[in-house]
This record gives C-alpha cells, sequence and structure tokens, in this order.
DNA sequence: TTGACAAATGCAACTAATTTGCATTAAGAT
DNA sequence: ATCTTAATGCAAATTAGTTGCATTTGTCAA
C-alpha cells in the first residue's frame, strides 16, 4: 500500500515528503473519514501546520489516494480511498459513522451516462445514509 | 405541492410566514439545487435576511421538505425533496448539475441496515457523481 | 556527493460560510 | 383584539478553508 502510495504521488509529479508520509500514515490506519480538526489534532500542531494539511489533501485527492466525504457535518471528512467501494451511514445526531458495502456503481453511473447529454465521464461518486444509530433513539424522548 | 408544504411544517409545528413561502417558492420552481449566496441573491438581501435563510433553510431540513445536497463546492445547496428520488452529476470543474434516476434506495438502505449493528433506521441517502462535462473536457489541455 | 531549482512547508493574515445573542415583529390561538 | 411564543433582522462572533510570501527540503543532474 505504501509502495501504491509513493507511486502514484510521484506519477503526478509529486514529491514524497516527511508530512505527506505521516498524514498518510495516520489515514491509512483510521478507522473512519477524518476531519482537518482531526487530522492536526492527531498528528500534533507543532508536527504539522493546518495549511499543510489542506494541501496535502487537496494534492492527495488530484492524485486519487484519498477520497473526501460529506456527512453534512459543517466540514469535510477524507479517507483513503479503497476500490472496494465502501461506503458510510451516519448518525444525523451523534455523527457515528459505520461502512457498509453493495453500491453497484458502474452499473449506475453508466445508466446515469447514459441519461446525460452534457457528461461522458464519471470520476467518482459519494453515497451517504444518513440515520439515527440505536444510542440516539433511545435519547430521543 | 403547496398545501403539501404548509401541511408539513404545521404538522412540525412550525409556523407559516412569508420569508418561508417566499423561500419556498423560490425552490419550488428552482432547476438546480440552490445556495444560500444564490437563494438570497435571487430573493434580494432586503427582502430576506442572510440568517433568516440559513434558519429556514435548518426548519424545512428537519420538517422533511428540503434535502441538502453536498457538491464538494466549499457551501451546501439546497433542493425540495421530491420522493423520485433523483441525484445529481456534478462537473468537477465548473460546477454544472444535472440530474438522473435510477438509484435502488430502498435496496440499498435495506442492505445497509442487514450490514449495521449500530444503526435500525435510516431517514435519507445522498448520491453525487463527479464527473467532467464535455465544455470543461474540451478546456483540458 | 553536492549544488541548484522547484516544489512543499509554515506562519500570518484573509475570505467565505455558518452560528449566536438579543431586541423587534408577526403568526395564530384564545 | 389581545396575548404568547416563535420567527425575523441586525450585528457580531465563530469556524472552515484560502492566499501571499519567506524559508525549507526533495529531487535530479553534474
Amino acid at each position: 500500500m505504501d509502495n501504491n502510495f509513493t507511486e502514484n504521488l510521484k506519477k503526478a509529479g509529486y514529491k514524497i515528503t516527511k508530512p505527506r508520509l505521516v498524514l498518510l500514515g495516520l489515514l491509512c490506519k483510521a478507522k473512519h473519514p477524518m476531519s482537518v480538526k482531526e487530522i492536526v489534532k492527531s498528528i500534533g500542531s507543532k508536527k504539522i501546520n493546518q495549511v499543510t494539511v489542506y494541501r496535502i489533501l487537496t494534492a492527495f485527492k488530484k492524485a486519487g489516494i484519498i477520497a473526501q466525504v460529506d456527512f453534512q457535518a459543517g466540514c469535510a471528512y477524507f479517507e483513503v480511498r479503497d476500490n472496494g467501494d465502501h461506503h458510510h451511514i451516519i448518525c444525523t445526531e451523534c455523527k457515528k459513522v459505520e461502512d457498509f458495502v453493495g453500491c453497484d456503481y458502474d452499473a449506475l453511473s453508466n445508466e446515469a451516462l447514459k441519461q446525460s447529454n452534457d457528461f461522458k465521464k464519471v470520476m467518482h461518486h459519494s453515497f451517504e445514509l444518513f440515520g439515527i444509530c440505536n444510542t440516539c433513539i433511545l435519547k430521543q424522548s
């Protein structure tokens, strides 16, 4: 996986730097998508600058190494891209996140392209389910 | 549709006010999801306050009247919820939006719930495709 | 190796999105 | 018509994300 990453970055013309390795290492072992705030907190603001995190994430996104996920929670989240194509179910109350698989992306994007007259290519997609987790259901009156 | 809206709002304990009617009218005739900026610009900042727009959108969302859509474009977008379950394909370059249909939401959310141990209910979902439109493809070197 | 060059980083300051507090206004029930 | 409470508007605050510029550090070629 590390090899893969280094290659991807180089292929895209990016340098392999210490902050990038640290950030990718973090995202690789993360169990859920992380926000910039969480990333900086986890690495330590003395070891990496917030602005650098934003810029690295932008580079990783362009290189196809990570994906951005929107939980309608006020900021963007990021995770390493796996081809296994998993998605998320998010608790709208406490923002807990769980993964699930089973989105037939290929069929859907083909169908969408068939319907479209302005698009000929789909690069990526997002699919999120919003629900209430068992803990938060109990809290509701 | 207007009746439906009024009922939904009342059912949720919300008052029917002039700004709400204006905002809903706008979203109903909109061809694509709108951002707060676009909404205020369209209605006119003398006729409705930006903060009011945010609060109305929050209320509408809770009442299930509108849906929030994330185009990874720096701000949230909103559209009236139709049960027809359409989705969007967005140009990552120029942010052009097109609709498409064909997401088997019921099957997918059932499948996700089956896989989950912490969730028993899905309220809504998001599904977006990110691509490059024909115009922007030509612009690329 | 070693230096040169460009790209990457850090810091400070900035812009844009969204939220909060509080005084005023206006639905809608009585 | 009046009263109560939610909704609105304005100002100010907070938070996410961006930009400019000086400094550092990979990388590549000698």
